[in-house]
DNA sequence: GTGACATCGAACCGATCGGTTCCATCTAAG
DNA sequence: CTTAGATGGAACCGATCGGTTCGATGTCAC
């Protein structure tokens, strides 16, 4: 019970407690698996302050899904920013961070890309396609740094991997798919930092 | 209204109708955003006949899910056996297969890949584990034929391009990230097939 | 014609859904 | 002490859900 009787505290911490326990169980069971009225329950508060506080189901998702996107980018950038100046060292830094996540007890995949996957015409559909053009700026901005000949193409080929590794390690259960992707990644760093062709041998 | 009244026709040539046309309907609108009601009335049949033939929503959904991986997995697995004896043309065209599917009007993602999503627990997560299988097969067999160091790590990370674009096609709307992955997927099979150590240039 | 079978249409079941409303209660500010 | 605001608890709403049952209707094989 996150959230005492009266307004003991300020609304704004009973928002926040709301959102907290909310995404939890949204992200565990899916966004039709629970209903309000469980929702509530688990986190101490009444139905009328949930609507009041988010309007409706929908209102009480969208500013789930938009926060976790903030959080989930500043994650992905700091890990980047922190492994230093090396791009090389900077995409490996991020698969890892990934792995990490991954092998977590309650891992599910990406909350965004499922919400959208369960509500196809709701908001949360533009919410994924912000989020996944978020990542495609943080890999684009890698490839640039690594003075890959075209950036943007590297970066969509990065962004495949993350999101494979995401459907990979959910679905057949091996957190390890971060280390494909990791590896996947690195190989194309390399080869598209190269040269301008795309052949780098010299195979007959 | 494809199925007539009494038993015109044969219960095997109903049951298809009706698998036909909840297949599509379930796609589109998701597992959970379509009663069996409605479903019914679609496919112009009764509810008595649909649960006589299929015992439970659960059911139908299984029904159509296995269906469907045994048809995809033929249709890339001809797709690259028509591509001649090349794994890299092999490589190349199951990624142009895919292109075609992202391109289509209704595309919404792996349906196989969706409904382990929406219903985490239930048998359709077996069904996506085994069909995500099917996929390894696939690109670990182009993979050792291609005379890869590690076909199985290779085959892995191909997959690992297929999941993500499939994503990034449907929730970016890009049915052209199949390009990228056959551009990515093409250059981490010339990597892997070089030489044992995984450095192929002359980098300092 | 007769019986077995498949089907439709509709009523029905209990449960749950998202959402609304009302009121007693508690706290903090004046 | 009083008042304003935030809340919990519960009742309530109409709709829909998955699933069951029953009688009437139709076709087919014999």
């Amino acid at each position: 019970m996150p959230v005492p009787k009266g307004s003991t505290l300020d609304p704004d911490r009973t928002r926040a407690a709301i959102l907290r326990c909310a995404e939890g169980i949204l992200y565990e069971r899916g966004l039709d698996g629970v209903g309000i009225a469980e929702l509530c329950a688990e986190a101490g508060i009444s139905k009328e302050t949930l609507y009041r506080h988010f309007g409706s189901k929908d209102g009480l998702i969208r500013t789930i899904l938009e926060a976790r996107s903030d959080r989930v980018t500043r994650w992905l950038t700091r890990a980047a920013a922190e492994a230093g100046d090396d791009p090389a060292a900077q995409l490996a830094a991020v698969f890892d961070a990934l792995r990490d996540w991954f092998g977590e007890p309650g891992f599910r995949g990406c909350a965004i890309v499922n919400a959208a996957t369960q509500h196809h015409r709701a908001p949360a559909s533009a919410i994924a396609a912000a989020h996944l053009g978020r990542y495609l700026d943080l890999f684009t901005g890698i490839a640039t740094r690594a003075g890959a000949e075209d950036p943007a193409a590297l970066g969509r080929r990065l962004l495949l991997l993350l999101e494979g590794a995401t459907v990979v390690a959910d679905h057949l259960g091996r957190p390890d798919a971060a280390d494909d992707a990791r590896d996947a990644a690195l190989a194309l760093l390399r080869s598209a930092a190269r040269r301008p062709a795309d052949n780098q041998g010299m195979s007959p």
